[in-house]
DNA sequence: CAAAATAGATGTCAATCGTCATGATAAAGG
DNA sequence: CCTTTATCATGACGATTGACATCTATTTTG
């Protein structure tokens, strides 16, 4: 049956952006199959090479994806907060619940890919666009750090999304268990505490 | 030539574990076969079954072997170290190092597999030993903070363990970008100056 | 209306985990 | 000391699943 119209096949490649963004968060780069990838999109599996030329292109598509959709989620959040501290603390309680732990494949790609990208080759595309998402989040973070310097503020910035990062993974790991709602609480205090001071 | 003696069967069963320890935070739980650990012992892939039920049981017994490894070194530093806060500067500055981020396969196990264990069904043994692995971490984390307060010095071994995961796995996702030692020297400098205040 | 372009179904080859019969030899027993 | 037995590693095997290639049919486009 195939050959669809133009503006359906341009619907096609969203739904496999849209369901690999979500399923790579959840189950891992290597978790999915193609198949998965292409059957969550309403799809076979065959037709996948004519919107991707690979699983790893894809995937680094899904990457920036990810990315941008948190960007726009934090901006969304400093916007609707009254002033700096309230929208830092604001981002940081949303980062750590309990609802961002159990919705990995809604939530931020750094717990969920981190460590698949860290084991992707130097050169892979995967790993510059993770990189740039990155830089992205650790700008906006160092906007809502109360220090004028911007050097310092950008110190600041990198330990706290190690931490934001760190916490949200560890409580996934122990998800579970009571040290999971611990190392988010006491997660969200700290950050919270120190930029509210 | 096979039947080898009680001893030497022994000693393969430790080969195994110790070329899955390195191997499994090198690539991955799912980013090694069976038949490539075997080949690592220097054995073939057939004789596993006989040492371990399943990979996943092997992962669980690597994964508490990879822990002890950790704790064993934090405690030698402990021991040499002369006060409470050169010993947590010891320890901070060693997970930090590039060497540290470098060598996945001899490091802590927490940014190297927490990823994949968070994927891992409710049930599964693996997870159990992991969240072992992080309480014995945390209890010797907890009793090097400068606070008396037991319930704080746990909560701020939470926080000092989630920046310490979340630092080296970013660290090692941006390897071979300048981010990558930002992250390494931001996180260290920010967990030394707390301490040795 | 003809021809080119392409989306999707089907096929293929490699790699994976786990099983098993086999062979060889260390350990147990007479 | 010699026989018997139990056990350990081997390598081939099967079933499953993976990424990716080929083929076909339909929709464009000139």
């Amino acid at each position: 049956m195939p050959r669809v119209s133009r503006l359906q096949a341009d619907q096609h490649r969203l739904a496999i952006e849209k369901a690999s963004a979500r399923l790579f968060r959840e189950r891992g780069l290597h978790g999915v199959s193609v198949a998965e990838l292409m059957a969550a999109a309403g799809l076979t599996h065959g037709g996948f090479y004519g919107h991707f030329a690979s699983k790893e292109a894809l995937a680094a598509q899904a990457c920036t994806r990810c990315f941008q959709q948190s960007r726009l989620r934090w901006r969304e959040r400093i916007a609707a907060a009254g002033s700096r501290a309230a929208a830092h603390a604001d981002i940081v309680n949303a980062y750590l619940s309990p609802r961002s732990r159990d919705a990995a494949g809604s939530a931020c790609p750094l717990p969920a890919l981190a460590g698949d990208v860290a084991r992707e080759p130097a050169g892979a595309p995967l790993r510059a666009r993770f990189r740039e998402g990155i830089a992205g989040l650790l700008g906006i973070l160092a906007g809502l750090q109360p220090v004028a310097d911007g050097a310092q503020a950008h110190a600041d910035a990198l330990v706290e999304l190690s931490t934001l990062a760190g916490a949200l993974l560890l409580a996934r790991a122990t998800a579970g268990d009571a040290l999971s709602d611990q190392f988010l609480a006491a997660a969200r205090h700290a950050l919270t505490a120190r930029s509210g001071s």
